[in-house]
RNA sequence: GGAGCGUUCGACUAAGGGUUAGGUCACCUCCCUUUCACGGAGGUAAUACGGGUUCGAAUCCCGUACGCUCUACCA
């Protein structure tokens, strides 16, 4: 019985991949393993224009980040290779000649610029029934013209034959019944001048070969689907087609459209799961992984983009959402993207983790500010204190970066406007106090202490606490202070109020 | 221009003929906190418009508007 389960996710190397890419991963992948089926990727590198060096590696890295490890790949193997479509060119020259010979195709001389022509001359130029007779092609030429022209190697391409009146009707899982009167679409080329597949044959011919049972893809394919169940009628029969299912589109934020690339870098945000660098403009872009978030962060609010599980539920691990995924529950309009709720989740997540965990992560992440660690135990401890306020695995490098060395900058200005001689006098106090200390005093005994000596001064001891973490941690933020000063210890403490207490007296 | 798809608070969405149209993010207020957060309690805020069908419509039907996608030898 050919009731398995198998779905593919099909891009094309040419970039980054962005959210809408990843979500189409993420709905084949939890369709799948909801299933008990196979997942699929597929490299639809048929166009060698737009060939980018390591893009294929960086899908197969971004699908490694996200933990959607395809069953069969090109990578991996399996049953139904090659999974490169440039590998395939003679599969898919095999099935247009099929085409050919039972007249649902033909060959097309026309030239680029034949064509370039043409759309000059006719407002909205359509290759259809209409126009096809003033082309130059194996149904306008005689049969003597054409094998003259074929003898002689003329570049052609070969184009599907649109029947003139025809209504095809298919059931998409998410949308319900969509009918289309294919006299609106043309005669799609189906293999190029250079023997390869375009889109639309390729996907059709692999769909069936690699035996897919459900094939999703974003809603912009929508209009072309009449071609491709042509395709499968003329080919396959519609029986054996894969159910479809059109995915809505991920939108900009403001305004509308689909999201972009541009839209991330104007609005501050990024678009494409990991940094992706172009090999030939040298520029990078930068990735969710790298702004900070968390791989189950960014699944969970991908997921939570156009579905829902009709509870009020939105935190989901991958099991979960294995478990409660339903296509049909797939919104039909598209999602505005929304960073602050996007950062919402990655809070949530990594409230939910391990500390140990997360040191683990955050470790480059140190690196690359250049923070030396020193004591693993220690970092896991200042996890603790400073995660919920943590938007981003960034911000644990803002929110910590004190409790492994003195802050660089000190906002005095938030100090000086209720600067006294007596508060000076106060911390000097302070420090000395400090230095008489001995051992690794707690919190609750730094306070005590701190409060005494305060009260010796007649100072409100809430007058002092603010410039005390001014003192030690640069600006006003951060954990408690007494926490801070059992953490970073005594000498630490000493010398950074001196060194503060300095910079006050010296403006 | 044509074809297709879509439309509930600012955003993501729930409600599949009967609810004061619910939740979350964001925003505002208060509490907690002698910082910033977390947490807690409240608040502002939506069925695009017009017709039907029905005792009753966000929900079903029709029309309009608006938006989006496609309309390449790109996917």
């Amino acid at each position: 019985m050919d009731s398995k389960v198998r779905v593919r996710f099909a891009p094309s190397p040419t970039g980054g991949l962005h959210l809408g890419g990843v979500r189409t991963v993420l709905f084949n992948y939890l369709f799948a393993k909801h299933h008990g089926g196979e997942f699929i990727l597929r490299i639809e590198d048929t166009d060698q224009t737009r060939f980018v060096e390591g893009a294929e590696q960086y899908i197969i890295d971004t699908l490694n980040w996200c933990g959607l490890i395809p069953d069969e790949s090109p990578l991996h193997g399996g049953a139904y290779g090659p999974y490169r479509q440039s590998e395939r060119k003679a599969i898919y020259t095999q099935y247009a000649s099929t085409l050919i010979e039972k007249g649902f195709a033909y060959y097309a001389f026309d030239t680029p610029e034949d064509l370039e022509e043409k759309r000059k001359q006719v407002p909205n130029f359509q290759y259809n029934r209409a126009h096809r007779m003033e082309m130059k092609n194996s149904i306008s030429l005689s049969e003597s013209e054409v094998s003259e022209l074929l003898k002689k190697n003329t570049p052609h391409v070969i184009r599907i034959k649109i029947p003139d009146e025809e209504e095809v009707v298919f059931t998409d899982i998410i949308r319900g019944e969509v009918r289309f009167d294919v006299s609106t679409v043309d005669d799609k080329v189906l293999l190029k001048a250079d023997g390869m597949p375009t889109y639309h044959l390729a996907v059709v011919v692999d769909d069936y070969l690699m035996k897919i049972s459900h094939a999703f893809r974003g809603e912009e394919w929508l209009p072309s689907a009449p071609v491709h169940i042509l395709l499968w009628k003329y080919l396959f029969g519609l029986d054996k087609m894969p159910k479809w299912a059109h995915l809505p589109l991920i939108l900009k934020p403001e305004g509308s459209g689909k999201l972009s690339k541009r839209d991330g870098e104007r609005l501050g945000f990024p678009v494409f799961a990991m940094d992706w660098s172009d090999p030939s403009t040298k520029e990078t872009t930068v990735g969710f992984k790298e702004k900070g978030f968390l791989p189950e962060a960014f699944i969970n609010f991908l997921a939570m983009l156009g579905w829902n599980d009709g509870s009020d539920k939105e935190i989901f691990t991958i099991e979960e959402l294995i478990a409660a995924f339903d296509l049909e529950r797939v919104h039909k309009g598209g999602a505005k993207f929304d960073y602050e709720k996007a950062k919402w989740f990655n809070q949530e997540w990594i409230k939910k983790t391990d500390n140990t965990i997360l040191a683990e992560l955050l470790q480059p992440f140190f690196d690359q500010a250049k923070i030396e660690i020193h004591e693993r135990s220690y970092l896991i401890k200042v996890i603790g204190m400073v995660k919920d306020r943590c938007h981003l695995l960034t911000d644990f490098i803002s929110q910590s970066s004190f409790f492994f060395a003195a802050p660089t900058t000190i906002d005095t200005a938030a100090i000086l406007p209720k600067w006294e001689e007596k508060k000076h006098a106060f911390f000097a106090a302070l420090a000395q106090s400090f230095k008489e200390m001995s051992g690794k005093p707690v919190a609750a005994e730094l306070e005590a202490n701190f409060k005494t000596l305060a009260a010796s001064h007649e100072i409100k001891p809430g007058d002092l606490l603010l410039p005390l973490r001014i003192m030690l941690v640069g600006g006003k933020f951060g954990p408690g202070v007494f926490d801070i000063i059992e953490a970073i210890e005594i000498p630490d403490t000493i010398k950074r109020i001196e060194h503060s207490l300095q910079l006050l007296s010296g403006k």
